[in-house]
DNA sequence: ATCAAAGTTGACCATTCGGTCAATTCAGGT
DNA sequence: ACCTGAATTGACCGAATGGTCAACTTTGAT
């Protein structure tokens, strides 16, 4: 609902402004935010205690109160910014070309979201665990568009016999749900796996494997070219 | 660690006793767990009240520490139970036999869990991205050997050119994040594809499509059978 | 040097929540 | 009728936590 930061002076505002400290409230803003993240991406929003986010940002407790108006104040920010984060990274599905190259690509972006920011993945699962009483709104807004309008993409692929025949909705479920995963449940595919340095080993098997297995799942195939990729 | 109710006189531990007041607690331990299961599942730990819990029971606050010595007491019964559901529908994966039709069944099986028992997948995932804090011990003991010993059998399968060459731990993890995200990212399936009555439109698309999409992912065939049964 | 606004800090307050407890009711056995 | 232990209930307590506040420091402009 309300502008991310409405109540704070911003440097925008101060610009100007007879006096300032200049920008040492924007850094720890961001320290603060990250924090939180962090947080919140473990224990959830009321289990996520403000003390332990001033703690890792390493001030004084006051001090968050001081830049965000309340936990939950913080909370929505954080929350926004991850979604942020995750329509971004929808990306193109580039229009048109080769399909199983654009899904290919698609699926390894997902993954490097999963692999690069963890912590806003979790938070994601979270909110929409909890029934997303944040972010519904979006979800059925602008999430909802984009699926109707890269759906239609799929339709045209599916038609040229490019594409297996799927609601294109749960196409993206599917894909969704299995780089998500590798985040999300990481603490699961570690103890089954038993790896140790889970970034590095998980990964680079998921971006192998488990793309070719999507690609398969959804039966995709090459336009015009014919080049041999993979095994 | 301790016995699931190891604390409460159970009918067990009255049977013969001079008194009592018959199986009245079962019933009530029973609505109470259900009751903390569904609120568990959306708040997550440290959200829950145990006011909510009591509420929805029906019951006094009171009395629900009186069935259940803590809190935390109560989260670990109901998170166990969960579990055991989870672990318990990995059932077979019926060892040899038609691969394909193995796989299938156990997809549907998961499917059927997201579906009956949302809350508890729910849960579970809530522990998993919260890092597993209770069962972590299960993951790496029981569902780790689970993984090993079908594992061995995806192998021979591979080996006979009847389903492609995954590592059959991904194979499972994927299979795992389609048919939870239903249950899990139920917030967001819902807001996307805007359907009215999510349990029977969702499902019965998820476990036609989706399905088969995960045994095109597997390369999955069949062994010595033909019949034609996917579109 | 002085001033003002921004930033920092720890003490403090009010509320909330998990958990305890004593009083009371309920049910079956004798 | 009486007794006994289980079950129920609401009042209550202490700890923890989100949030406020007033005192203090820092920083840049003049």
């Amino acid at each position: 609902m309300e502008a991310p930061q409405a109540n704070r002076p911003s440097r925008l505002d101060r610009i100007g402004t007879p006096t300032s400290n200049q920008g040492v409230g924007e850094r720890q803003r961001e320290r603060i935010l990250r924090a939180a993240t962090l947080v919140f991406s473990r224990k959830g929003y009321d289990g996520a205690r403000v003390e332990a986010i001033a703690q890792k940002a390493g001030i004084p407790k006051g001090n968050v109160l001081y830049y965000f108006k309340s936990k939950k104040a913080l909370y929505r920010i954080v929350i926004k910014q991850v979604l942020s984060l995750w329509l971004e990274a929808l990306g193109n599905v580039s229009e048109e070309g080769n399909p199983e190259e654009a899904i290919r690509q698609y699926v390894n972006r997902k993954l490097a979201l999963s692999r690069n920011h963890p912590e806003a993945s979790r938070l994601f699962a979270m909110e929409v665990i909890s029934g997303a009483p944040i972010i519904s709104d979006h979800l059925s807004g602008e999430l909802r568009r984009w699926v109707e309008e890269k759906g239609r993409i799929f339709k045209k692929w599916q038609e040229a016999g490019l594409m297996a025949k799927i609601d294109p909705a749960h196409a993206f479920f599917m894909i969704w749900a299995v780089t998500q995963t590798y985040a999300d449940f990481e603490a699961q595919i570690q103890a089954v796996t038993g790896v140790k340095n889970y970034d590095q080993e998980i990964y680079s098997d998921a971006s192998g494997e488990v793309v070719d297995a999507l690609v398969r799942a959804l039966g995709l195939k090459r336009d015009q070219r014919c080049s041999v990729q993979s095994a």
